[in-house]
DNA sequence: AACATAACAGTTTTT
DNA sequence: CTGTTATGTT
């Protein structure tokens, strides 16, 4: 199967923990599939026995449909190949009794997470008002939360993390924050990794049974695992270590997510046994490319020092485009690439465009539509975080659960029905105090003189109708979830929120998907063994698993050939013969905020990952100046000569060229400067390529 | 007290 | 483009 000295010794060996550094382009997926294929085919391990972690849904599908390619569906039957999420979803499932923790718990989404920080945050500090919290605010709060638990601090040792004031108040929140999630029921994302290891860590003969079932893990992008993510793994492997974990220091991007590449360092300490394997060939790029690589990421530490080599040519040289501004960067790159597909009889799928952060998608977007150019954004809006998705699923829930407070803020007044800020307010107060739900508080007695009669009025009648439902749904649960959107009017709705017409019949569509998605849990599918599930089981697996496995969609067209638009973040992993990184400008590629902080390392690492993409070809992209970007570093009477420049001149900043273009070799580097008077070589070049476009158009019997 | 309308600003990366 | 904020209206 075609593997080199070194992958092969990483395929092998199995005698105990196993630590891969795998630089781009190394074959580290072929290494971990072909470790599972010869663990189960050769080694004779029952499917069931071995799990394959990795961190991204994609990645996770991708490397499922590999195995599974090569292993007999009987030897792989059970075999776990899911991210570090779901597996913490699976252990909280099976062991949720054990936990205690209600078999019908709940995932929390951020909106979710917001409205219970922020009622937490009211029920703190009763002096203040709801709007006295910035959404910044509120956001901070969740990021220590988050941190605290991806850290694996419990509440009340957070006290020791806040050094201010601020502090204290986030691990309050945190505390309070904690005891409700506890009595809703709810879990958040961070707890999908953390209550399992709470779990294990208290309940040894529970643990010994994981161990005794998963007798082989591994994990890729261990450099992307927290220290919540590398203890689970410490635990499930035990006594017998038997693991193998495939990572690239140079490729951790993830640390604002708590990702501890020095966990790397770390597994040697507590496995000093490991054994190291280095994977140095690339089997990808040129050899320029790899050269410029590893001239950028050679300005960064490392402990594990490698250095990527290729049997590859060493290939045309790395362009960088230098325009205006960044309309005219989207032109010249539907031109780059127009004229590129027509040279190299090349795919649309064969070329990628790179950027930091996502808003940068949308002038190239606007550019690709007006020059008919097919792309797909990846990492768009997920199914699940769309608004009607939510309402619905908020519906369902509350329809199941009348004491899921959240789901009921959520719906209340959606469709409007007169219910506003100021009475839900006064619900939570009121519910607080007489340890009710909100639902049950809008129907008390004693609440009725709280508010005036028509909206005591409308919060019954929602009651009722909710109520109705939940009635509906014990016999016919598939009639109550086809008529919710009629019952609602949910359609009227969607058309006098959404501007467009048609926005509103895609709103429409996806709140038929949902419901469609949620029948066939219900009646159950023959084809595919899924058996028919109650209404609380599918809604539970909707906001459960579902949420976390199904995340972004729209992945399933893969094999469309389309332009691949996609933040550097997402493009980890993959692979493109032509690459574009675009807003290649200090403040966009070394991110403004990592500027701020003082430490560009995991930026390179991010440039890195975007060069190392690239298989034949790599382009770079800047611009000289951007509007809004950056801090107000505006500074007047800069402007070029030609008097005003028509769109905003004074607001638009300077941008300087990132400093990774500068680390990379000039002799790699062809540099074409739109906005500086050409030099007759540039003319000559540039005619010498229009000549042999026309050649290759008339070639081709266009 | 809730809504409609307009005006506005600002966008790091994601399970 | 979308979610948030300020204003006037019912």
């Amino acid at each position: 199967m075609n593997l080199n000295e070194r992958q092969l010794e990483a395929v092998r060996y199995i005698g105990g923990p196993c630590l891969v550094i795998a630089g781009a382009g190394s074959g580290k997926t072929r290494v971990i599939t072909s470790k599972i294929e010869y663990l189960l085919d050769t080694c004779g391990y029952p499917g069931y026995s071995v799990a394959a972690v990795t961190f991204t849904n994609k990645a996770a599908r991708e490397m499922k449909e590999r195995v599974f390619r090569s292993v007999s569906p009987e030897a792989a039957e059970g075999l776990i190949v899911t991210t570090f999420h779901s597996l913490g979803l699976r252990i909280i499932r099976s062991e949720c009794s054990r936990i205690g923790l209600r078999s019908n718990f709940m995932l929390f989404d951020e909106h979710d997470k917001e409205i219970l920080v922020r009622s937490v945050l009211g029920e703190l500090q009763p002096s203040a008002g709801a709007d006295d919290f910035s959404k910044e605010d509120v956001e901070r709060i969740l990021g220590f939360i988050s941190s605290c638990k991806m850290d694996m601090v419990e509440p009340e040792d957070s006290q020791s993390r806040a050094e201010d004031g601020d502090g204290i108040l986030c691990s309050k929140v945190y505390s309070r924050y904690a005891s409700m999630m506890r009595s809703y029921g709810a879990l958040d994302l961070d707890d999908l990794i953390y209550l399992p290891v709470i779990f294990f860590r208290s309940h040894p003969d529970e643990l010994a049974r994981w161990q005794r079932r998963l007798r082989y893990i591994l994990v890729d992008e261990y450099q992307d695992t927290n220290s919540c993510q590398y203890e689970l793994l410490k635990l499930l492997a035990g006594e017998r270590q038997a693991f193998t974990v495939v990572g690239d220091d140079d490729q951790s991007i993830y640390s604002w997510r708590g990702a501890r590449p020095e966990n790397i360092d770390l597994l040697i300490r507590d496995f000093p046994d490991t054994r190291v394997i280095k994977l140095e060939q690339n089997y990808r790029s040129t050899g320029r490319i790899l050269k410029c690589a590893n001239a950028l990421i050679s300005a960064n530490s490392h402990t594990f020092g490698k250095k990527l080599f290729s049997a590859a040519d060493f290939g045309p040289k790395v362009n960088v485009f230098v325009t205006k501004d960044d309309e005219r960067q989207a032109d010249l790159l539907s031109s780059e690439i127009l004229g590129s597909t027509y040279m190299h009889h090349s795919r649309w799928k064969d070329y990628a465009v790179l950027y930091r952060s996502s808003h940068l998608s949308r002038i190239i977007e606007k550019a690709f539509v007006r020059n008919r150019i097919p792309y797909r954004i990846s990492g768009s809006v997920s199914f699940f975080d769309r608004s009607e998705v939510k309402d619905f699923l908020s519906y369902f829930r509350l329809i199941l659960n009348h004491d899921d407070d959240n789901a009921f803020l959520r719906v209340v007044n959606t469709p409007r029905r007169d219910i506003g800020a100021a009475t839900t307010e006064k619900l939570g107060i009121f519910a607080r105090k007489h340890g009710m739900s909100m639902f049950d508080a809008a129907q008390s007695a004693l609440f009725q003189k709280e508010v005036g009669a028509n909206t005591f009025r409308a919060l019954g009648e929602f009651c009722e109708f909710i109520s109705g439902r939940t009635d509906q749904a014990e016999d016919d649960a598939r009639g109550m979830a086809e008529s919710l959107a009629d019952d609602l009017g949910y359609g009227a709705y969607l058309s006098s929120s959404s501007k467009n017409e048609d926005i509103a019949s895609i709103r429409m569509r996806n709140v038929e998907q949902l419901v469609s998605w949620l029948t066939e849990k219900l009646d159950g599918n023959p084809r595919e063994h899924l058996e028919p599930q109650s209404f609380e089981a599918s809604v539970h697996s909707l906001c459960t698993r579902d949420m976390l496995e199904h995340s972004s969609l729209g992945e399933d067209d893969e094999e469309l050939d389309q332009v691949q638009l996609m933040t550097l973040h997402a493009s980890k992993g993959l692979e493109f013969p032509y690459v574009y990184i675009i807003g290649m400008e200090e403040g966009v590629l070394p991110h403004q905020s990592a500027i701020d902080e003082g430490d560009v390392t995991e930026e390179r690492r991010l440039c890195y990952v975007g060069i190392t993409r690239a298989m034949r070809e790599l382009n770079l992209m800047e611009v000289k100046t951007r509007r809004g970007a950056g801090r107000s570093m505006r500074r007047q009477g800069e402007n070029d000569g030609d008097g005003k420049n028509r769109r905003g001149s004074p607001d638009d900043s300077k941008m300087t060229e990132s400093r990774f273009i500068g680390e990379l070799p000039s002799e790699d580097l062809d540099i074409h400067n739109e906005t500086r008077p050409k030099t007759e070589d540039e003319k000559a070049a540039e005619a010498k390529n229009v000549s042999m476009l026309l050649k290759e158009f008339l070639q081709s019997g266009g």
